[in-house]
RNA sequence: GUGGAUGUAGUUCAGUUGGUAGAGCACCUGUUUGUGGCACAGGUUGUCGCGGGUUCGAGCCCCGUCAUCCACCCCA
């Protein structure tokens, strides 16, 4: 028998249904606030994402399902959506255009990792692009929205918010926490004595305790923010405060993707184990230029399918539609004329083996119909079928041309 | 990539000191060949993850391998 690859999921039934109640939920949410769809190939040019995730991050450097295809080009599976989105509005020139452009989408992302609850290889994100509006409004609005599908899905959350601020003030915050990260690289791990020349700022969310002690004292991206930055980042936790909108600042929140700037969030859950962000995202202003496009604003957030799919409840299943079968053989022709009528506006499974009274009144329980419509000697030499409202109890004779 | 746990029926699991497999649920049939969910009775289902080794004999012991789960790491 074959197997699905490891960290790769088949979903069915219950599953299936969750996955699809997440998608429409937030597709609803999205259209409201004017987002559009979008869709883009899951395979594209691996200088895509070494250009807009970074050379450096995890993603590229070790996660990626990168290969050579038949024609010799370096491609890969996207491990995740923003890069391809933003790709697609240069490849479309909708940079030359004035407006603003808002895009929704979904679909399977892929990494190359250890599986563990709550992270696959191969995984469902739902994301949004917002681009051209360079407001903090615009940021205040995405979490905000990001909020109402959680709500909407009836999901708890906790929000991290953070500033990664911008061209002006990241460099040389750059180089000052350089400079105090080199008088205690002897008390920092292996990994966070790399970083400090290829990614300073990942060493402050090392997960290293030793390393978290000795960082306490290590200079603060938000105390070193420039007057822009500051103003928005302090309009953000205002507008949120007005709305009642809960949040922590996390000064050690950084999205492990390079193009993010300024504002930075994460959705958490604590219900769902240690792989615990069900969405994150922040602006990225300049990552359309590195796109080779005209500077352009974005911002933007994934919500990982999966992760929401364990906070989720579905509502019961009501009995619906139609189930209907036959008691003589003959019978089954009117049945399916009868049924690919009713389709037009209802659920209709046909039994197609005649069979029992009883034997059909188990089968109707067990697909869950509402309606048990029968048809036996009787009704086929009158003309009638038998109707029973499994919920109601009540049951009736109807001619057929009356249905 | 590192560490720990686990792989036995469709599913959840049991299987005692090694003696050729069992339970609940599910499924099928029946309990009035025209009344479902409930109850009762009966029944079906297994290369015991895979490969090798030890042994008269392995689900159980040993080695390898693959997969799953959890944690680290990373992130949605």
């Amino acid at each position: 028998m074959i197997q699905p690859l490891r960290g790769m999921k088949d979903l069915t039934f219950e599953e299936s249904d969750r996955f699809v109640h997440i998608v429409k939920t937030a597709i609803t949410v999205a259209r409201s606030y004017g987002y559009n769809y979008i869709e883009t190939p899951i395979l594209e040019e691996t200088a895509l994402f070494k250009r807009s995730v970074g050379d450096s991050s995890d993603i590229v450097t070790k996660e990626m399902y990168q290969f050579e295809d038949k024609g010799g080009n370096d491609v890969c599976m996207r491990p995740e959506g923003t890069a391809g989105i933003v790709r697609a509005f240069v490849s479309a020139k909708l940079d030359r255009q004035p407006m603003k452009q808002k895009f929704y989408y979904y679909g399977p992302m892929f990494r190359y990792e250890r599986p563990q609850k709550g992270r696959l290889r191969a995984f469902h994100q739902f994301g949004c692009e917002s681009f051209g509006e360079a407001s903090v409004y615009e940021d205040f609005t995405v979490i905000v929205m990001i909020g109402q599908i959680f709500d909407a899905l009836g999901i708890g959350y906790d929000l991290l918010i953070n500033s990664l601020g911008c061209q002006d003030c990241m460099p040389a915050y750059r180089e000052k926490l350089v400079g105090f990260l080199t008088t205690i690289r002897s008390d920092l791990c292996e990994d966070c004595n790399r970083r400090i020349s290829t990614n300073p700022i990942r060493v402050l969310d090392c997960k290293n305790e030793h390393c978290q002690a000795h960082l306490t004292d290590s200079p603060k991206l938000i105390h070193a923010l420039c007057d822009s930055c500051d103003t928005d980042f302090n309009t953000l936790t205002a507008l949120l405060d007005k709305a009642e909108i809960r949040y922590t600042v996390d000064t050690n929140l950084v999205r492990g993707l390079d193009y993010y700037n300024k504002t930075a969030f994460e959705f958490v859950s604590n219900e769902i184990g240690s792989q615990s962000a069900i969405a994150g995202g922040g602006r990225y202003d300049k990552l359309v230029e590195y796109l080779d496009g005209k500077p352009t604003p974005g911002i933007g957030f994934a919500l990982g399918i999966e992760r929401i799919m364990a906070l989720v409840q579905m509502p019961r299943k009501q009995r619906e539609g139609y189930y209907m079968g036959a008691m003589v053989p003959e019978a089954i022709d009117i049945l399916l004329r009868l049924a690919s009528r009713k389709r037009l506006e209802d659920k209709v499974t046909v039994e197609y083996n005649s069979k029992g009274f009883k034997s059909h009144m188990k089968g109707a329980d067990k697909a869950h119909a509402r309606y048990a419509l029968l048809i036996g000697e009787d009704e086929l030499a009158n003309g009638t079928v038998w109707l029973k409202d499994l919920e109601t109890k009540e049951e009736q004779s109807i001619r057929i041309d009356a249905l």
